[in-house]
RNA sequence: GGCGCGGUAGCUCAGUUGGUUAGAGCGAUCGACUCAUAAUCGAUAGGUCGGGAGUUCAAGUCUCCCCCACGCCA
């Protein structure tokens, strides 16, 4: 038995994500954790909300509520809405948690220690009137470059040219309007990641096969321009961890808070802190090598935006603490999702959110298209059109309807039992050979993480049953010869609960409808043996013909939702 | 502008270290079957692999240039 550690990316506080965040990086996770699961391996699914920065706090403040009370009233929605699409967290932690807190600032404090922290001096825009620092893209002006006058303290959406906001003229906050800006010095931490650029290009190479993205993108931070560059790790803000030097107090920090990329992966190591306070167990067999994590396979899922910090930020915040930290084995990244010939925003409400989403359909339904589909290699496109198509044809049709013509076929010429007559003949021994491959080969994509191949294979698996009933047609045989005709029910009867367990962690309420409907009470185990697991249904074993397991996406369906999400999303 | 990932059948995508007639699913057409959610199964058609040049006995697969789309630029 292997021991799997599996984090999903975090999902920022902010406000309900849409299907392009779901699909990079909780469900693939999810997917995995639910495979190694069903495999029988021990595994530690963790995800969190991450909570900490200006957009949290100016949510809350637009909500009118204190911004913990904001957070954790999302996290409550957060965690909702991850539940209804399955996802199957051991534990769904917030980096505002007091165990992110102390973990934090053990880290800070030791990087310290380990001369990986300098302070500088540096100019920043105060807000009199928002009474608050205001970080650059939150200062706009006219661009000196264009003229344009919505440019941003970091850059001109208009000409595209990086500015610094003392750059603008006429700079005002974007929070408030207000002219009322001034320069102040002041004082922060920057983690020294530069010195660790050596080593972690050696540890980044000592990797294979992680997808080419993450690779790409790791080393394109690392060797681009002067290299790897220092990074500011705390700011002017009430709302984060404060800054502290391990349990002490640090001096000129006062009233600084740790920046939220600094906290936020740590939150990964204290989610499992929260996890083992809840159940009484221990976290350090998952996270410390010199405490028996040595044997964990550690996977990281995530969007291609979030590689840096897993691939630099954080193994630096790791690796300069010189302490026996369990360190990430495969990271697996994707890329976007569009939806509908452009992205989805957060920002602008477009696209399908994930509580709209779960309004309209059951959660399969978006769990299997999403995945089938998911941007792994390049960015993928939702489409209307093809995911009425693609749910249709694969769910409905090719295992829906398999799951009814055979509990229906059964029901009318025998009864609702297994039947016992006959034996499996040629027909069947190739079937099952068939299968014992092409498991073999589904299982090995899924242990590479590879998942829209996985997902290929799994349909073809799903596809091999109705060409086998095709070519023995027991509604031919039944007139001839009703034995052969049992036995070849019988199979396909079992190829109901082979097929539920194999796509279970896929789509997960269709699997258990599945193997209610056969009546299985006992946990799922992995068909390993594919001629034992078709033979698991005793003659006689008592079953039920299922409701529809997948009702099909209608034409008039399809044009509601197309019209309804046409729009922004109402706020 | 720099950099990154892509540009393969109508659509969505596979194509190891260059090597026999470039593959899959969907869609389309035709056929088979009738147990089933008008489902299933089979067959067929469809591509000068973005454009150009080069290396090679041989390039979708390597090199250079160009075009297009998307993304990143702390």
């Amino acid at each position: 038995m292997t021991r799997h550690l599996i984090t999903s990316a975090l999902p920022y506080i902010n406000g309900i994500k849409h299907l392009g965040n779901l699909i990079g990086s909780q469900l693939p996770a999810d997917l995995f954790a639910r495979y190694q699961r069903g495999r029988g391996n021990e595994v530690l699914f963790l995800c969190a909300t991450d909570e900490h920065g200006t957009p949290a706090e100016l949510a809350a403040a637009k909500a009118g509520k204190p911004v913990a009370d904001y957070c954790a009233e999302l996290h409550q929605v957060q965690a909702h809405i991850a539940d209804g699409f399955r996802l199957s967290f051991d534990h769904f932690g917030r980096s505002s948690g007091p165990q992110n807190h102390k973990l934090t600032q053990h880290f800070a404090g030791r990087l310290f220690d380990m001369g990986l922290i300098e302070e500088v001096a540096e100019k920043q825009v105060y807000s009199n009137a928002d009474k608050r620092y205001l970080p650059d893209r939150y200062i706009e002006g006219t661009c000196p470059n264009c003229g344009y006058d919505k440019a941003r303290g970091d850059q001109c959406e208009n000409c595209t040219k990086q500015l610094d906001p003392t750059d603008l003229i006429d700079p005002r906050s974007a929070i408030s309007g207000s002219t009322d800006l001034e320069v102040r010095e002041t004082k922060h931490l920057y983690l020294r990641q530069s010195k660790l650029r050596d080593t972690l290009d050696q540890w980044i190479d000592s990797k294979t096969g992680w997808p080419v993205l993450t690779t790409s993108i790791a080393k394109k931070w690392l060797h681009d321009g002067n290299g790897l560059q220092d990074r500011g790790i705390t700011r002017d803000l009430d709302w984060g961890i404060p800054v502290k030097r391990g349990e002490a107090d640090w001096p000129g920090m006062e009233g600084k808070v740790f920046y939220v990329w600094f906290d936020a992966p740590i939150e990964y190591i204290a989610c499992a802190g929260e996890w083992a306070e809840a159940h009484g167990t221990d976290w350090e067999r998952w996270w410390r090598t010199d405490k028996g994590a040595d044997d964990v396979t550690y996977t990281q899922f995530m969007g291609k935006d979030n590689v840096p910090f897993h691939t630099l930020s954080f193994p630096a915040t790791i690796l300069g603490s010189d302490e026996p930290w369990k360190m990430v084995d495969h990271l697996k990244s994707f890329n976007y999702l569009n939806y509908d010939g452009g992205q989805f925003s957060t920002s602008q409400g477009r696209g399908i959110f994930m509580d709209q989403a779960l309004e309209i359909l059951p959660a399969d339904y978006w769990r299997w298209w999403l995945l089938a589909n998911c941007p792994e290699t390049s960015d993928s496109e939702f489409t209307w059109e093809q995911f009425q198509q693609g749910v249709n044809k694969d769910l409905a049709d090719v295992l829906g309807n398999f799951v009814s013509r055979v509990t229906k076929f059964c029901r009318s010429k025998f009864s609702e039992e297994v039947p016992a007559a006959g034996s499996y003949g040629p027909a069947e021994e190739a079937l099952i050979a068939d299968l014992q491959a092409r498991l073999k080969r589904y299982e090995d994509l899924m242990d590479a993480r590879e998942v829209r191949k996985s997902a290929a294979e799994l349909r073809a698996i799903w596809v091999a049953g109705n060409e086998y009933l095709q070519s023995v047609a027991p509604w031919t045989t039944f007139k001839t010869d009703p034995d052969a005709a049992a036995a070849q029910i019988r199979l396909a009867l079992n190829l109901i609960n082979f097929y539920a367990t194999l796509s279970a962690p896929f789509i997960p309420d269709a699997a258990a409808s599945m193997r209610a409907a056969m009546h299985m009470t006992s946990d799922a185990v992995w068909p390993s043996d594919v001629q034992k697991a078709l033979s698991e249904l005793e003659p006689g074993h008592v079953f039920s013909v299922p409701e529809v397991l997948f009702a099909k996406i209608t034409d008039d369906d399809r044009e509601g939702w197309e019209t309804r999400f046409a729009g922004g999303r109402a706020a």
